[in-house]
DNA sequence: GCCATTACTTACTTTTTTGTATGTACCGTA
DNA sequence: TACGGTACATACAAAAAAGTAAGTAATGGC
């Protein structure tokens, strides 16, 4: 997220993983903590940075910025400012973003199916 | 992946999230870093875990060990122990696991024609 | 009795991710 | 001229995930 270890075993790893796999790679474009939701979110059209923080309770304004900031950066969403004080940013999925709209939906669905026949056991997801 | 705190703020977010939002809650299934390889692989049928470590080089035995556990726990995948010695085991994918199949070959695919319209600029996947 | 093979454990370290707390710039309004 | 609102940034701490290294059990063959 912020920093990373340029040539530790972890990042080498990483880089062979998503150059090998498309889906790893997909994944984790998509993986960290909050970007699903944040996605979601902006499944429906613009949101403003604030507008995101209020829907999404929980989350920090930190923990948006670094998401919002990746999302961006690997063209999923696009992020416009106003020159306007106080300032107003707004988020929108782009044309890349918005082609896995149809994908999320269906990942989605099964997740749903999945939670009623799996019902929590492991307490990795109590 | 191992003992985590039961009530981190960070887990509780994670209970919060997956709860809320069923496809967080699908791609955190999916998430660790050597899943959707493990998965891939098991596409075609069974495997023994020998031969999956052999398949994804670089994968240590450990990681190996806990994904395939958690992937087991979760439902999606299904492990077989032949009362043999040296022992035998065989993974492969329940019919919840497969019913992935077709969204991560979607997703693949999105991955593939992501990565040729966003080459990596962003470090955080050189 | 010793070794090889397989599929793991266990204890530990490193790296990465997530969270906390506080500060900043901007400018119009009071 | 102090204050409020917005969208951040920064320094730091905690937690989780990934990796390293060294075992272990079982048993058939030598």
């Amino acid at each position: 997220m912020a920093k990373i270890k340029e040539n530790s075993t972890n990042n080498m790893n990483r880089k062979y993983i998503t150059s090998d796999c498309d889906l790893t790679y997909s994944v984790c474009m998509v993986g960290g903590r909050w970007k699903l939701i944040i996605l979601c979110n902006l499944e429906d059209g613009k949101l403003r940075f604030g507008e995101l923080k209020n829907i999404i309770c929980n989350i920090t304004e930190r923990m948006l910025t670094l998401h919002l900031r990746e999302l961006e950066s690997d063209g999923i969403i696009k992020r416009t400012v106003y020159a306007e004080v106080p300032p107003r940013v707004e988020y929108e999925l782009t044309a890349v973003g918005k082609e896995l709209i149809p994908i999320w939906k269906q990942l989605s669905e099964w997740g749903a199916r999945h939670r009623k026949l799996n019902p929590p056991v492991s307490d990795h997801f109590a």
